[in-house]
DNA sequence: ATTATGACGGAAG
DNA sequence: GCTTCCGCCATAA
């Protein structure tokens, strides 16, 4: 019957992370600990870094696009990973200066739309 | 079961 | 603006 059809899907947290990481669009960045709370996970935004470390690259998720809460790229400044990240976020359109973004410009604000029927968890 | 480790966050100095 | 410290929480050992 109807109930049948309307059975709860379910979808793990990483799964949940990694859906909402690839709903930030371009030119925009957003924090570990919000990425956390859009996923109903609150208090967990590590879990958010080791959620995107996991991620396989074939899903090639807009990882570069998740930045600390001071609005700063989380890895250590000479790293590797630091760099490509800053690239990315460059080629994006988003403005590094000195290891830090704007978020007051940048901040990725998803509209009531987006919140309730595309990333509704 | 304990302990150590982070791509964290926030408060404090 | 710094930097340090501490609480937090999911993993790995």
């Amino acid at each position: 019957m109807l109930e049948k059809k309307l059975e709860k899907i379910v979808i793990s947290p990483i799964e949940k992370i990694w859906f909402i990481v690839d709903h930030i669009p371009k030119g925009y960045v957003s924090s570990y600990g919000k990425i956390a709370d859009l996923a109903g996970l609150p208090g967990r935004a590590r879990y958010v870094s080791t959620a995107l470390k996991r991620a396989p690259s074939s899903m090639a998720l807009p990882w570069h696009r998740v930045i600390n809460s001071q609005g700063r790229i989380s890895f250590e400044s000479k790293s590797q990973a630091y760099q490509t990240q800053m690239e990315l976020l460059r080629l994006d359109g988003v403005q590094v200066n000195d290891g830090k973004i704007s978020l007051s410009e940048y901040a990725w604000k998803p509209d009531l739309i987006t919140l309730m029927f595309e990333i509704p968890f």
